[in-house]
DNA sequence: GTCGGAATAT
DNA sequence: CATATTCCGA
């Protein structure tokens, strides 16, 4: 019955409740990397059991059980990973746009100088202020 | 009660 | 920045 919680915590934060996990051991030591085959196991596991549906129970299924691998650790490393993949894919995209644009300005010079070398000189200053932006067709 | 995911804390 | 913990909704 005590107070709920807030989602922000109410000051008082001295008696840390936090609890220590209960280090198992069994082999990880050097606090500085937790694991390195525990990484790759997890990555790979993800690619194992798909991008779409992976989930913490679904990639521990893929993994050699280990006592010291919970649903929560693994949670906070999927996590991680998904953050890395939205943040690789939204540089990818933006970047590739700026290509794209780029390539069009390109294409746009181009097709004006050529209208300009084909036409006549008034033809071409009337089209460029009617059309800035033509269209150029492709078939055959 | 569990599970998965975002938010937040360390 | 990486990891852990908490909050919240199915």
């Amino acid at each position: 019955m005590r107070s709920k919680k807030s989602r922000l915590n109410d000051s008082d934060s001295s008696t840390a409740p936090k609890r220590r996990k209960g280090k198992t051991s069994t082999d990880d030591h050097a606090g500085a990397n937790v694991s390195l085959g525990l990484m790759r196991e997890f990555v790979s596991a993800i690619f194992d059991v798909g991008l779409k549906h992976a989930s913490p129970s679904a990639i521990m299924e893929f993994m050699h059980p280990n006592p010291n691998i919970t649903s929560e650790r693994v949670k906070s490393h999927l996590q991680k990973y998904r953050k890395n993949r939205d943040k690789s894919r939204k540089e990818f995209m933006t970047s590739y746009e700026n290509s794209l644009q780029g390539f069009k300005i390109v294409q746009e010079k181009i097709s004006m100088m050529t209208r300009v070398r084909i036409g006549e000189d008034s033809l071409v200053v009337r089209l460029q202020l009617i059309a800035p932006i033509s269209c150029h067709r492709r078939e055959e």
